[in-house]
DNA sequence: AACACGGGGTC
DNA sequence: GACCCAGTGTT
């Protein structure tokens, strides 16, 4: 299939653009012209927008940013209130990077140019050409899951690799209006170009699209092969109350940074593991175990967890649970506890 | 190039 | 249950 001749380019632009200009999003962090958006709310956006659906990042984007109004209150800030701010939003590295990457610009300033913002932690292609071109109105086009889907589209293309997106994303960058251009199409993607059910008799690239020629939009891309999901089971204890209980930071990748209830895995495959696990962690913990609670699953995208969670005597001292940063899944562990006070969903 | 990394919406 | 979401960092 020929690429689109500089003339189709030039309507293509300006269908997708006229689109935009009607039919744009009014989002928070759209806040300033086109192409200079402000830089800590776009900032801000794009990282908790990172594999989050934007109907889901408005809550957490309106609390986050009446926590740290600034970048320079959120450079100031312990990591600890970072974290709280993000909790239930997933993906802590995010927040964790942010924070470092806040105090760097505090001290030194907003980067000026795609290169800038790459070097600083948690921005990778997409948010460096997000921001670059939001902010700074460069022209670098933006691949995320929209362009991907969008773009895999209007070529008819199954398998689109990661390159192949880029380089169609670059070509079809309006020159002219880079930034407004990157948010038309994850608009696009996002409200018209779905991917379950896409409105092709409202979409301003229909005319061009082969897949809508071929009938069969949602065939493009393809769904990608997705690894199995492995079961972790650990056992962990409630020494306090819900509301006043001991806990620990985790460390390592899972839900590293935030607390959660002292906790060991084991294998359940082994008939004296778990056993085992309760009597190691108790010992770890100066702890003396108490009756079995029960158990609660909690699934994340790659894993899902069982905790067996005992009540302990002893050890760490409780603290305040409120105030920590805690998974979904040791606030499943907490309700056990309180199940009364759930409410009805 | 392949993994690991949350949590929830939607069909 | 499958598939996806304004991806990034590590191996």
């Amino acid at each position: 299939m020929p690429d689109f001749t500089p003339a189709e380019l030039t309507r293509v632009r300006s269908a997708l653009l006229g689109w935009f200009d009607r039919n744009g999003r009014d989002l928070p962090w759209r806040h300033g012209p086109e192409g200079r958006r402000d830089p800590y709310r776009a900032w801000v956006a794009e990282v908790l927008l990172q594999q989050t659906q934007v109907a889901r990042g408005l809550t957490y984007y309106q609390r986050f940013l009446d926590s740290f109004p600034t970048v320079h209150a959120l450079a100031a800030a312990p990591q600890e209130a970072v974290l709280k701010a993000w909790e239930g939003c997933g993906y802590y590295a995010r927040a964790r990077n942010l924070h470092r990457a806040a105090q760097h610009v505090a001290a030194h300033g907003y980067p000026h140019d795609h290169a800038g913002w790459l070097a600083l932690p948690g921005v990778g292609p997409y948010t460096a050409a997000a921001l670059s071109s939001l902010t700074q109105n460069a022209a670098h086009a933006v691949n995320d899951g929209n362009v991907r889907r969008v773009l895999a589209r209007l070529h008819a293309h199954p398998q689109p690799t990661p390159a192949w997106v880029q380089a169609h994303a670059d070509t079809l960058l309006d020159p002219d209006r880079p930034g407004a251009w990157n948010e038309a199409v994850m608009d696009l993607g996002a409200t018209i170009c779905t991917p379950k059910a896409p409105q092709c008799h409202r979409c301003p690239l229909s005319p061009w699209c082969q897949a809508a020629a071929l009938g069969t939009p949602t065939a493009y891309p393809a769904p990608k092969p997705r690894p199995a999901v492995q079961d972790l089971h650990a056992v962990a204890v409630l020494i306090g109350t819900p509301e006043h209980a001991a806990l620990e930071e985790r460390t390592g990748t899972l839900l590293g940074g935030l607390m959660g209830l002292p906790s060991q895995s084991f294998d359940p495959a082994q008939p004296a593991a778990q056993a085992q696990a309760i009597a190691a962690l108790c010992n770890r913990l100066h702890a003396t175990p108490g009756e079995t609670l029960g158990q609660v699953t909690h699934a994340m995208t790659h894993r899902r967890v069982t905790l067996h969670v005992y009540r302990a005597t002893g050890g760490p001292a409780p603290q305040d649970v409120s105030r920590a940063a805690l998974s979904r899944l040791d606030r499943k562990a907490l309700n056990l506890m309180t199940p009364l006070l759930t409410p009805p969903t």
